[in-house]
DNA sequence: ATAAAGATCATT
DNA sequence: ATGATCTTTATG
């Protein structure tokens, strides 16, 4: 019920946002079909310093500008031509870092995702990997740069309920070089819902 | 103006 | 393993 204030996505350890963002909340209110679920996989990706962040080195383009404004916003890219990427924008102002969300476990709105992904029930597929749960809660191009203190899409505080969050590889990274091994993949320990892909440590 | 490369997914 | 599919970016 509680949004997460902008404080804090304006912290500056990216990694450590990322392991907290596991747990939370993630909704959308897309065309009245509010949907929802539980951050259960998350991957942090830091502008300066990685090189498997579009905005390595600082790279400012019309793609990645939104990562150099303040945090609480979103980066929304096209990947394979094919599935919308959903990411969180964090740290200051002209410190370009972003957290991936990479599967959620669904909560709200089922029947909306369902259509929208044209699939039956109880299927993991639904919300699990970053394009199937971007097209899951009807997040498009048009929600780049959207400001997640708004009434479109949001984060929320988890509910007290007990996991465990484990440290991984990030998933299709490995034209990063040195970064590519880097462990700053999080996901909810024994969640279904975490993807299937790339489970090497 | 052209080329190349993707933070993937579903299917074979 | 492979093909789908198209934006963004870099380069000439």
């Amino acid at each position: 019920m509680r949004k997460l204030n902008k404080n804090f996505y304006l912290r500056e350890d990216v990694v450590q946002i990322a392991k907290e963002l596991v747990g939370k909340k993630l909704y959308s209110n897309i065309n009245g079909q509010v949907c929802g679920g539980i951050i259960v996989e998350t991957e942090a990706y830091n502008g300066r310093t990685d090189k498997a962040c579009h905005a390595y080195l600082n790279k400012n383009t019309k793609r990645t500008q939104i990562m150099f404004g303040e945090g609480g916003m979103t980066y929304v890219y096209i990947c394979y031509g094919i599935h919308k990427m959903f990411n969180i924008v964090t740290n200051m102002a002209n410190l370009a870092d972003a957290v991936l969300i990479r599967a959620i476990e669904p909560l709200a709105g089922v029947n909306y995702m369902e259509i929208r992904r044209n699939i039956k029930s109880n299927k993991v597929a639904l919300t699990s990997g970053p394009g199937n749960l971007c097209k899951a809660m009807g997040i498009d191009l048009m929600h780049y740069g959207t400001d997640l203190s708004g009434n479109v899409i949001w984060i929320e505080e988890n509910e007290g309920k007990i996991f465990e969050v484990e440290a991984r590889k990030r998933v299709g990274v490995d034209y990063a070089g040195r970064d590519k091994d880097l462990p700053w993949r999080f996901i909810m320990k024994g969640n279904k819902w975490v993807s299937k892909r790339n489970f090497g440590l």
